[in-house]
DNA sequence: TCTAAACTTGACCATTTTAGTCAGGTATGT
DNA sequence: ACATACCTGACTAAAATGGTCAAGTTTAGA
């Protein structure tokens, strides 16, 4: 069970937006500088969080990426969706009444998963960007 | 972020072992047909379970597995972490100072997902095999 | 004693996912 | 015009996943 660079890379860079948008738009280049992270990924990565209205863009010189709302009304649950990283304990699907082995009824473990999601799930609700601003302003680069 | 099928396999498992071997220890086949998991992968899982002490075995005919300890002794943890189910949120090594990207310091999420770690380990400490049991108790096949 | 059931071990493999790279664009401020 | 920066899609090497396959060893019971 594991978390995948792509998410992680996704609250890294609007960390930093947050940080660094409040004056002017800021370039994936600098993001990249910033936080090692490849330029090209974080241009994947950036295509997503935008089709999902997290951060808008202006483009040509001077040019860049800003939030599109405040901190603290981004959730990590909206950054992480965005991104495509799902919490997914269950293997069968949650409408079915088949189980994941494919027999009638769901399997033994299925509520326990389940319930495992929800509280995974509550943990990235509660938490927003703005959190993590707070535990991270004093070392700005 | 997902759960693979080992560690849902070896939860699987060890309910219908913990409801089966009261009386005579429990043949991996009976295992998989009930459950549904390719022998030949439960073979493997089984290993692993051995070798962490969470279940014993007796070979040749009318052999099988049966739990070395009893349910609610048994952790969500324990198991999980015999079959190298681990949670892992953060990409670097904890012990050292270096960040996930190769910078000197931690990055700015690392706090976070620390955090997360905590809190999903904290969920699989509190869950037993005895849990699970009473949920099912009901639906013997 | 023979045999079949069941555990044991290790190698092997197809598919999928991950974490990118690469090669082109297009838009725009100066 | 031109450099900067966004935008798009295709491609890929490496790792993880979810198994299978082959060749044992052990032991209960006929
Ligand atoms: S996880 Fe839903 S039926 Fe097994
Ligand atoms: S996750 Fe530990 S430094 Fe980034």
């Amino acid at each position: 069970m594991k978390l995948t660079s792509k998410g992680r890379y996704a609250v890294m860079a609007l960390v930093d937006l947050a940080r660094f948008d409040t004056i002017n738009p800021v370039s994936l280049r600098d993001i990249s500088l910033r936080q090692g992270i490849s330029l090209d990924y974080l241009e994947q990565i950036f295509s997503k969080l935008k089709k999902n209205q997290i951060v808008k863009s202006t483009r040509g010189t001077q040019g860049g990426y800003f939030l599109s709302k405040k901190p603290n009304e981004i959730k990590l649950t909206n950054i992480l969706n965005a991104v495509d990283e799902k919490v997914k304990t269950v293997q069968c699907k949650k409408e079915s009444k088949k189980g994941c082995n494919g027999k009638a009824t769901k399997c033994v473990t299925h509520d326990l998963w389940d319930e495992l999601e929800t509280h995974i799930n509550t943990f990235f609700e509660k938490k927003s960007l703005q959190d993590l601003l707070k535990n991270n302003s004093e070392r700005v680069n």
